[in-house]
DNA sequence: GTCTATATTTCGATAGAC
DNA sequence: GTCTATCGAAATATAGAC
């Protein structure tokens, strides 16, 4: 890994706890010792664990959105650039890192650390949604499927399948469901 | 509430416990407290957390089952059945007592405590599988959909909708994903 | 900016009296 | 079966020296 910041050493160690192991389940302590950085130097750059939460959840999101959009943009036609989305590799069994911080109370009780998440998901069934209308206007798929609710769908597909893949200890189900939307999407 | 044992008291207030803040979240004396069993009762009926909630998640999972079976057993075309057990009344912002705990690093690591969740959500699979499979023998819908596929993007869906609602901090994405399901099951 | 010391609560349980 | 006492470790910081 290239040479970091204290700061930056940080955010990265508090990013990859909290998808491994959640807010509840992410301690100052652990954040440290996976950092490097020490209590007091924790302390002087973050005002506690709720701030550096956000600071690593902020860039997530923002990083998630990012690589996302640059994979819907690709040239092919709607359907291929919706399937080469959902069929790109993936280390499911891991959970979504944007998705997975809902079922955490302490997140959804503190604004500051929802809106990060909800921001993401709420971007996301949207550029769905423009990618489903291109195919729609292309005939891809049927003119009376609604891109707005079809695209909410094909989102909670992915993060279901995560929680299935995750309930099973397999990728299996996971690729079963997107299988499964795909082919709807196909017929429909 | 009824008069229950203090067996039963414990592990109703696991429950809800496990259902409102996940395993990591939930503590011993949480557990005391909202059940109003001491310390050396609890440890007398248990042998500590992970032996309460195995007991609470498996009521819990046997409940859901039950409860989904008879909703899928009712009367009517298998769409009917399917689009019934979706739009049934949810708290929505409470999530999946089953599929939240997937999110729980130490229910994933713990094979007893996995498997109850993951039997649950194999088994809805699998029911909802066999009703496709009548409507797709009713001619309900299209020939070319695999049952077993569809029912596990189907579960999905549910689940990612959770998760979308809870992120949103309202049910509506849930309610839109359930629309964008339903609406590709109709038109394919 | 970083370090070590200290502090208060809670976690998850055990021991042993009643 | 239930209660109170006790325990070692961890959570989440704050204080103050360097």
């Amino acid at each position: 890994m290239a040479v970091m910041s204290t700061s930056e050493r940080l955010i990265e160690s508090t990013r990859e706890l909290l998808w491994e192991r959640g807010y509840v389940g992410t301690s100052p302590k652990a954040i440290q010792q996976r950092s490097g950085v020490g209590q007091g130097s924790m302390y002087h750059h973050f005002d506690g664990k709720p701030d550096l939460a956000r600071a690593a959840i902020s860039r997530t999101a923002a990083q998630m959105r990012a690589q996302i959009d640059a994979q819907l943009s690709r040239p092919g036609t709607a359907m291929e650039r919706i399937t080469g989305y959902l069929r790109r590799e993936r280390d499911v069994l891991k959970g979504c890192a944007i998705g997975g911080l809902t079922q955490d109370p302490e997140i959804i009780a503190d604004d500051s650390l929802r809106q990060p998440v909800d921001e993401t998901l709420r971007w996301l069934r949207g550029r769905l949604a423009e990618v489903l209308a291109q195919g729609r206007d292309q005939g891809e798929i049927a003119a009376t499927l609604d891109p707005a609710a079809t695209a909410t769908a094909v989102v909670a597909v992915l993060q279901g399948g995560y929680v299935l893949a995750r309930a099973a200890g397999s990728a299996e189900p996971f690729t079963v469901a997107v299988d499964g939307i795909l082919g709807l999407l196909a017929s429909a």
